[in-house]
DNA sequence: AATGAATGAGCTTTCATTCAT
DNA sequence: AATGAATGAAAGCTCATTCAT
């Protein structure tokens, strides 16, 4: 049930999976807590329900956003903006997703680490590929993958809607500094016209 | 009682502070459960002490190896190589600063998040510094900071002492990334010849 | 639930509030321990439900045996009988509404301090009423049925049922002996007579 | 030492045997809390000193102040002044020798019962001495005895030595009880003369 | 699908007590 | 005589889960 849901991932972002009681989880969902085990098996399977759902909509709207044939510049600054967006604008599961992994049994880590996998790799297929079109540095392209997902992911622990920067400024703020960081410095130069690419979900806007 | 910190890092690493009971924390030191209070308060005092430890050291350290009075662009390198070789030498007090300040009182999270400020407001003044001094692109200081900081501190989330890359190698790679996405594009191709400033404490390496 | 309440009277007379532990509580009643808290938020909770209990249906039969509209020294002699009797069949419920006071929570007091107040102004206000008549002694009303309430209230301490005095001859004796206290003397002459006013759930007896 | 005695004595009063933590006591009394078994084999010794002491202390002191040879109405009113008198200035010792009898361990409690009793003997022989010599009315003496020892051991109760009525009121007040519940009324008549027998440690007063 | 009642296992914390110094 | 450190046992309470309805 969506309530669970939502009242799961508030608590979970709030306390932790292990800090959320049950007790707590029913009450913030209108439901008697026998009533969970009607949706969910266990406690587990609510964490489990979380991540993956959420993991498993990143990697298909992330293969909708970035089209597969494009250039790999262009795929770069698609992937960034795309990323970028979708984390700023879901701060709580993009916190869980990271820091509740280590309560996951390891059946369900390994689940989920597949998905974080496939998703790392379209990141380190776009810089391979734009190495090899030599628009980008050479480097370990894993490592770069990393390293930018990183910046990237930690946006949403400080930045704030209602704060003095928008979104699209911090969007505009992270792309200059990861492009800068990988691209081919030629290239670097021109691509100032290219990096404000609209998302699909958010609203156009121009160079 | 050091016993005491060693198990408990190693306990909240692997479980977190709420899923980690007294009980194992207790044998896991080699002592009575009753004992640990002749130590600490209760519980939250433990992590208060393992966060607060760490952050104070790491600020002191920091301040010993980043010398005030050098141009900007060096003390930057220098905060590069101080920060990424500290937290891949201490991936576990890494994740438990950052993913269970949610644990922490009220007052006791003021108090971490001071520290925190102040460490990173030292990165905020060398970029600050470097944009005055035209070595760094203009960029907001604060966002390039956070940006940065984010994607060091990841590191350790997959470094592997005992993996392919040695800490050297990701400490050029990373620094690489960074350099690129800040600096000045001119300065940085000056940048080369610096990048491999040595640490007091780490293996001596030429560019 | 009331087999709760029977075993929880019964530890705290032969315990106290504080030597009574939920773990034997739930034991002597029972059920399983955690199955105390569907029926009491907390171990308080058990105390003030047996005092109050108690006290009310103390402070309610009082009213239904003692006829508002009786002169003053037939009310006292109704009083003092309701009492005594009251008191010798609820030996534990007495001591632990005295001697446990001091563990009830600030507001458990007041509200427990409430019903003994009008249970004693009851008493309070016949010896009023009865002096005002002229058929007491003139004293201070408020020592006296302190007075009074302590003897009377005594009785639970030594009496035993299967001793060699009744009932009934313990409450001769201890009316004999209140009645002599506050009493005008010519009308305690007189009152032999209605001494033995018989109680609705007390055999009745003559003089 | 006397500062554990005085600890335990406010300790116990407030909080109850069991309620009091050795801890606390320790602390209160200004020692560490393992020294306090170089002063008491255990807890429970810590109670029976408390008690037994004071009972001692009550029997020999009753013992100075009742002169065996005088008549026996005037020993009644000794014993009265006498027992209330102490009370009044005991309040806590005389709460915890008639509630924690119940914390005292078998062989304790008989130590303390037979003191206990042999105090109430000496009113059981007064008021014997009293019926035989015919300035008491004919009644159970034990009866009588335990019902007026109550009477009088309540005042600590509700007694403040701030309050409006002084000592030497409440002690007046509640004799004309006592004797009233008690002698011939042709003698009770006459007793006003000899109420207020002084007593040595309370300042002399006339009638 | 939903629930109230129940429960064994576990939680953090405090207990009275011991012991080496 | 005094203490700091240590400890097994127990405290009150919450946990995730089950089950009959």
């Amino acid at each position: 049930m969506s309530q669970i849901r939502a009242a799961g991932l508030q608590l979970i972002y709030q306390r932790g999976y292990e800090g959320m009681g049950l007790r707590l989880l029913a009450a913030e969902a209108g439901i008697g807590q026998s009533t969970l085990y009607g949706h969910y098996a266990n406690k587990q399977e609510v964490l489990v329900d979380l991540i993956c759902r959420h993991m498993e909509e990143l990697l298909s709207c992330l293969h909708r956003a970035v089209p597969a044939d494009a250039p790999p510049f262009a795929r770069f600054l698609t992937f960034l903006r795309f990323h970028l967006t979708y984390h700023m604008r879901r701060p709580r599961e993009v916190f869980i997703c990271y820091s509740e992994l280590r309560s996951l049994e390891p059946a369900n880590l390994a689940r989920v680490t597949d998905l974080r996998r496939r998703y790392e790799h379209a990141l380190i297929a776009i810089i391979r590929d734009g190495m090899a079109a030599g628009v980008m540095r050479r480097a370990d392209p894993r490592v770069a993958a990393y390293g930018l997902l990183a910046m990237l992911s930690g946006v949403p622990v400080w930045f704030d809607p209602q704060g003095p920067l928008s979104e699209e400024e911090v969007c505009a703020e992270y792309i200059r500094l990861a492009v800068a960081a990988v691209a081919d410095p030629l290239e670097a130069a021109l691509s100032d016209r290219t990096i404000a690419t609209p998302l699909p979900d958010s609203p156009a806007r121009k160079a």
